[in-house]
RNA sequence: UCCCCGAUAGCUCAAUUGGUAGAGCGAGCGGCUGUUAACCGCUAGGUCGUAGGUUCGAGUCCUACUCGGGGAGCCA
């Protein structure tokens, strides 16, 4: 094979007309007499690479013509411009070299379910969905440093083995600690308020672990988690920070990762809205608007355009299943198998949310100030909106011991939580700390935590106290609130979920 | 922990009131010089999740268990 010049598929547009060379994977082979497309992937992308049979020695092209998906090769020839190819180029094939031929690879071009793909994860990873999500979540993270870092903000790295309890004793993972028992760390706000009377403006970034039990879409046991904390902040000051950092991600993501989107089929148009200001909500609205006529309104609401939604569904189903029936093409029938299927998923999640909305209309309705407001109303609100929703000033029972009381209202802290809008929800909590002595002590006292421990931290408010706060943010339901992933374990290479570890 | 649903070929799914286990994809072989989840022909591929029960007869009905999915609570 001759030397030429190596290139990924990412810089093809810079090479029209030259002599190039892939190194990748086989990705997809198709085969027509005399000609092979050999879809070929290097980790930037895709290339369709066009084989002729004459252009190389026969040899090469009937190993070609034979080779499994995901063999890894390195292919040399011309680039062309070429519409009907994948990322709009072609290569025109001169040369190929097999590295190793990959046979029987388990995940082929057609459906499969959600079970056999988390055991094969580590080959998962390849296919082109799970490579988009990871590349935007690639540019979260990065987009999540580089706001911090140019706004004055000082990385610190909070412990990942801890004695603290941040918020709920019932979810902690316990470590043995040479013959002492100790835990996985839930936030490392305590930590980070620490350096905060330090640096002024800090963030920490790293793994959380959580032992809840929650089988759900949004949960995993170890997921990824922000936390700036910053000195002499007010809850109003704590907001305005969330939306502009909530926001500059979305841009980055919509600049660096268009293409990825669209390959996702993303509504780019609605992630052009999220900007700066969000909607703001005190709890006490949330309740009324959730008790209110315009729940009411808009629950019906909903399930009329549920039910339409059905009737339309299966109006489809029994045409195409009347297709099926017929004398058809046999990709015809795929095709439409294909899409029966899909419909038929959707026809079950119609069914469920349409058997849910009037026990969460109930739920809704029936809230009263004081309880926390549930995974439903949450969702009511949220979908409400198409911008992100700030919801305040919840209830001083339903929250941790150190958010900061409402001096105004004493009921109540000053805290919030930020949720994505369509009906995604949480992916914010945050809120201003109590940094007074004697409020702190009781508090923790109030909720049997061991005094003790909690001495450092009341150190903070002994030794020059000042109104503090910070907040964290859920790197996958970030990501999944932006790629519109239903669920977020496909928003981390490798999730851990609840009783189940694959690799 | 509670509620609902599911388990049939490597994968995704069919199998009528209980009556001879099927299709597509994938794999193998052959055909086709512009395919896009290509197409056409042929071939191989099964302990119907496990254990019991009902029945002349069970993939189908009953019981228990195992595993999985979705939802609730809780949360980022």
């Amino acid at each position: 094979m001759p030397e030429t010049n190596k290139t990924s598929i990412s810089n093809l547009k810079d090479n029209v007309g030259a002599e190039v060379t892939l190194q990748g994977w086989l990705y997809r082979g198709r085969k027509s007499g005399k000609v092979l497309f050999l879809v070929v992937r290097d980790g930037t992308g895709l290339c369709q690479c066009v084989v002729e049979k004459g252009a190389i020695p026969d040899e090469v092209f009937e190993e070609l013509k034979r080779l499994g998906a995901e063999s890894s090769l390195t292919v040399t020839g011309t680039v062309r411009v070429e519409e009907r190819s994948v990322g709009g180029f072609e290569l025109a094939v001169t040369g190929a070299k097999i590295v190793s031929p990959a046979i029987d690879y388990p995940i082929t071009p057609k459906a499969h379910g959600v079970d056999f793909l988390l055991k094969h994860r580590h080959l998962h990873l390849r296919s082109q969905r799970q490579w988009c999500i990871g590349k935007i979540r690639h540019t979260v993270i990065d987009a999540i440093r580089r706001f911090f870092n140019d706004n004055g903000f000082t990385l610190t790295d909070t412990p990942i083995l801890t004695a603290m309890v941040g918020e709920d004793k019932q979810s902690l993972f316990e470590v043995d600690y040479f013959g002492t028992p100790i835990h996985l760390t839930q936030t490392g706000q305590l930590h980070v308020e620490a350096a905060a009377m330090s640096y002024g403006k800090v963030y920490c970034f790293g793994p959380t672990f959580r032992a809840e039990k929650s089988k759900t879409r949004r949960h995993l046991t170890e997921f990824w988690m922000v936390e700036p904390e910053v000195a002499y902040i007010d809850l109003d000051g704590l907001l305005e920070l969330a939306e502009n950092f909530v926001s500059f991600i979305v841009a980055q993501v919509l600049e660096q990762n268009k293409s990825q989107l669209e390959t996702l089929s993303v509504d780019i148009d609605a992630l052009e809205k999220i900007k700066p200001p969000f909607y703001r909500l005190t709890y006490s609205e949330a309740v009324e608007i959730l008790t209110g006529e315009k729940t009411k309104e808009f629950m019906a609401g909903e399930l009329t355009e549920l039910q339409s939604r059905k009737a339309e569904i299966e109006n489809r189903i029994s045409e195409l299943e009347e297709q099926q029936k017929g004398q058809l093409k046999q990709w015809q029938k795929d095709k439409n198998a294909a899409e029966l299927s899909e419909l038929q998923n959707e026809l079950t999640e119609v069914d469920t949310k349409i058997q849910n909305n009037p026990k969460h209309a109930e739920l809704a309705a029936e809230f009263r100030w004081g309880k926390d407001l549930g995974g439903s109303d949450e969702t009511i609100i949220s979908r409400m909106h198409d911008k992100p929703i700030f919801v305040t000033h919840y209830p001083k029972e339903t929250k941790a011991f150190y958010m900061k009381a409402d001096r105004k209202n004493e009921k109540v802290v000053l805290n919030f939580d930020l949720l994505a809008p369509k009906g995604f929800g949480e992916i914010i909590g945050g809120s201003a700390r109590e940094d007074d002595f004697d409020l702190l002590a009781a508090r923790i006292e109030a909720q049997g935590l061991e005094a003790e421990d909690y001495q450092w931290y009341l150190d903070l408010r002994r030794y020059g106290s000042v109104p503090h706060g910070g907040f964290g943010l859920g790197v996958e339901r970030t990501v999944a609130w932006i790629t519109g992933e239903k669920h977020i374990r496909q928003c981390i290479a490798f999730p851990r979920m609840m009783d189940k570890v694959y690799i």
